[in-house]
DNA sequence: AAATCGGGGTG
DNA sequence: CACCCAGATTT
């Protein structure tokens, strides 16, 4: 009888990556930075990112001792931006309370901002070769096919479930391996839609191949319908440069630069007059439509010229902007991407 | 248009 | 515990 593993390290030897740039040295802040990069985007996305971000920071310490602006800056464009100040946080108990060393106890890491058990396990076990089980949205997804698991794994007890199965199957040696390449096989073989079964070392004991219901598993996650929202964004142009304020630090896009943002047209004016800035009449740029994981956002960019050179704007709050040398600060990609348009057309 | 993904926070 | 929040990409 074959276990469940020994299919799975033997994928790994003729399969598995073992040269991302994230396995060259398998550090745990190389692991860390990697997990949690990977939590939200796919390999290919992610490398630059990675690589952008251990050249800018070299180790945990260099990340501790930067702005915050600066992270958020390397992580523009991969939203979910709580994850980057979770990142930023860690960094800052790591250098000192760890001495800048990323912690090896199970307990210290899950305690660290940011990493929940899963994260922790693969830590662990990828850089350290510490025996802990993980279940991220592939692992899920190759159990619950596997064993054919049945209700949303959102649900506690299916979550629950799927965890003992994790551990059930992960083996005492190699584990390193193991997790590897079960995260592969769930991005790579047992994918979404359109699964390679025929590829996959699993499809011997794997019930949903058996019964070709891999299209069941795992169970969806119940749907609701997004409300729509509509916000107008205040593009106001002084020479080359637009104004850009810092959102507070929690919530949507927080602790990152956006144009001024108004829930009317008329909340635009009303607040120019307030500031004593005098402008052409402000105009309606073609809007955007952006999708959050709660709402849809109708974005309305109204922009409008200055006029005087004294516009009192508070820049320990905010900035502006400069197209021709942009600094280095946190953008939502559509914020980046309405930037990018402003500074091709204004030339 | 719908699905996805791990962790934090709240009630 | 259940439920909500946070983005961008892929299908």
């Amino acid at each position: 009888m074959i276990k469940f593993s020994d299919h799975i390290l033997d994928w790994y030897d003729k399969h598995g990556r073992k040269t991302l740039p994230w396995q060259i040295e398998k550090t745990p802040y190389h692991v860390w930075l990697s997990e949690v990069m990977l939590q939200q985007t796919q390999v290919v996305t992610v490398i630059p990112y990675f690589t952008r971000f251990i050249a800018s920071f070299p180790t945990i310490t260099d990340i501790a001792k930067a702005p915050i602006d600066d992270v958020l800056h390397l992580w523009t464009g991969l939203g979910y931006y709580a994850r980057a100040r979770n990142l930023h946080k860690t960094a800052k108990i790591i250098a000192e309370k760890f001495a800048g060393i990323f912690p090896t106890q199970f307990d210290d890491v899950l305690n660290l901002p940011g990493i929940g058990r899963s994260t922790a396990g693969a830590i662990l076990s990828l850089s350290q070769k510490q025996h802990f089980a993980i279940l991220d949205g592939n692992v899920k997804r190759v159990l619950s096919r596997y064993f054919a698991i049945e209700g949303w794994p959102g649900n506690k007890s299916i979550e629950n479930q799927l965890w003992q199965l994790s551990e059930h199957v992960t083996p005492k040696k190699e584990v390193d391996k193991f997790n590897q390449a079960m995260m592969d096989i769930g991005a790579i073989i047992c994918t979404r839609s359109k699964p390679k079964c025929k590829q996959c070392p699993l499809r011997q004991g794997c019930i949903a191949f058996k019964n070709d219901s891999w299209q069941c598993y795992p169970t969806k996650k119940p749907k609701k319908t997004l409300p729509t929202k509509t916000a107008y964004f205040l593009v106001l142009a002084k020479n080359k440069t637009i104004w850009l304020e810092k959102r507070p630090p929690a919530g949507i896009w927080g602790g990152l630069y956006c144009f001024p943002q108004f829930s009317s047209y008329d909340d635009i004016s009303i607040w120019l007059k307030k500031m004593a800035i005098i402008t052409q009449k402000p105009t309606q740029l073609i809007a955007l439509k952006h999708t959050f994981s709660h709402f849809h956002l109708d974005m309305v960019p109204i922009y409008a010229q200055i006029e005087q050179n004294k516009a009192c704007l508070d820049e320990s709050h905010g900035c502006w902007y400069n197209l021709s040398s942009p600094p280095l600060i946190g953008l939502a990609t559509p914020v980046n991407n309405l930037l990018k348009q402003l500074s091709i057309e204004i030339q």
